[in-house]
DNA sequence: GTCTATAGCTTGATAGAC
DNA sequence: GTCTATCAAGCTATAGAC
């Protein structure tokens, strides 16, 4: 194998695209630039991908295909339901870290304007979460590991916990909340609707 | 004063481009699309604006200047520290309610990819909120209203109940978390890290 | 202050050679 | 599969009349 076959002209152009829609979004990013970026002549991009959407919508898929991944595999946890919950949300956050930057791209489509870019249903991954972390709420309010509140408003705080851990990244990735920040504020969250403290662990006198 | 003095070419081509703005992206958004909505001409833009950046800035700069009210008129309530942090994430929340088009605006700009925007410094926006609602909790702290956590955590908590309530009303205005959807989550938090709380030994700052 | 008209450039997309 | 060459349509911005 060459090393042209292995970074092909159809990988160059996803790269790059990747690149410039995180930093000047869709519809501030040129197709004469990703083709720049890429090495490679216009009619290249519109041979692999139909046109812009076509390589946006590309990229979409790819990365949120792995949310599905993350789901299916991390419901074979065992241990009880806030342990699963904090491996749920440390894999999630873990998940946001690696792809950061198509996380970018979708908080500026999903939460803002549309900015002319094609649909994309990042609506069901976010339901898809959401979901799975509720079922967990659920599960341990039935096994009396959570003594107050109800699942609707523990699950928006978890997830509120998990929001700004990722916004505070996209906007500080230096300073931001890490992978044991977030854990600490989940501690905290869980400590607080939990009965017995004296369960809990990981909490220094 | 007449009706067209009221509704100015100058006012309408700012109502005009804050509906455009928000619903198509800094970049996706044409001078000629804002003119023509605001029923002028181009250059009546480029006369009081100076161009298509500066009718963006403007837009950006006379809603924050209400943070700075918020802000400025929040801190002479009374009560415990827990009810002033309550009145003021109600404020902040109620005032997000009535610009949520320009702040999703600044969602997509400020989280996500510049689209070529010209520079606002949401960030200390972001900032002064953040640090208001940490002052009030390290009151609550002090008065003993939190028996656990500290001040660090328990911010971020907060913040992050804010923030999925404002995201869940920008994806689902119809269905999303109200005022008081946000209350009951913060009394639940409050609750959770309050008196009644299992305490832990000494585990307070 | 507001108009018409247009300059000068960039855009997404394609035709046709190889 | 990849190129050169080119297109029509779109863009921001301005000049100059009123």
């Amino acid at each position: 194998m060459t090393l042209k076959s292995e970074s092909s002209a159809h990988q160059r152009l996803l790269i790059a695209a990747s690149e410039l829609f995180t930093r000047k979004g869709y519809s501030g990013t040129t197709v004469r630039e990703i083709v720049a970026a890429a090495g490679v002549t216009k009619p290249v991009l519109y041979y692999y991908f139909r046109n812009k959407e076509g390589i946006y919508l590309e990229l979409m898929r790819e990365t949120f295909d792995k949310v599905d991944v993350l789901l299916s595999s991390s419901f074979n946890e065992n241990g009880s339901a806030i342990q699963k919950l904090k491996h749920f949300c440390d894999q999630a956050f873990l998940l946001f870290l690696e792809n950061i930057q198509v996380v970018r791209m979708m908080y500026s489509i999903y939460y803002g304007p549309h900015q002319g870019a094609p649909f994309f249903d990042f609506e069901s991954y976010n339901l898809k979460i959401q979901q799975s972390i509720r079922k967990l709420v659920e599960e341990a309010v039935r096994r009396d590991e959570f003594s107050i509140g109800n699942v609707e408003e523990i699950t928006w705080i978890i997830l509120g916990a998990i929001s700004v851990a990722v916004e505070v990244q996209l906007v500080h990735p230096e300073r931001g909340i890490n992978r044991e920040g977030l854990e600490r504020i989940l501690d905290l969250i869980f400590q607080g609707l939990g009965k017995g403290a004296q369960k809990w662990k990981g909490v220094r006198r």
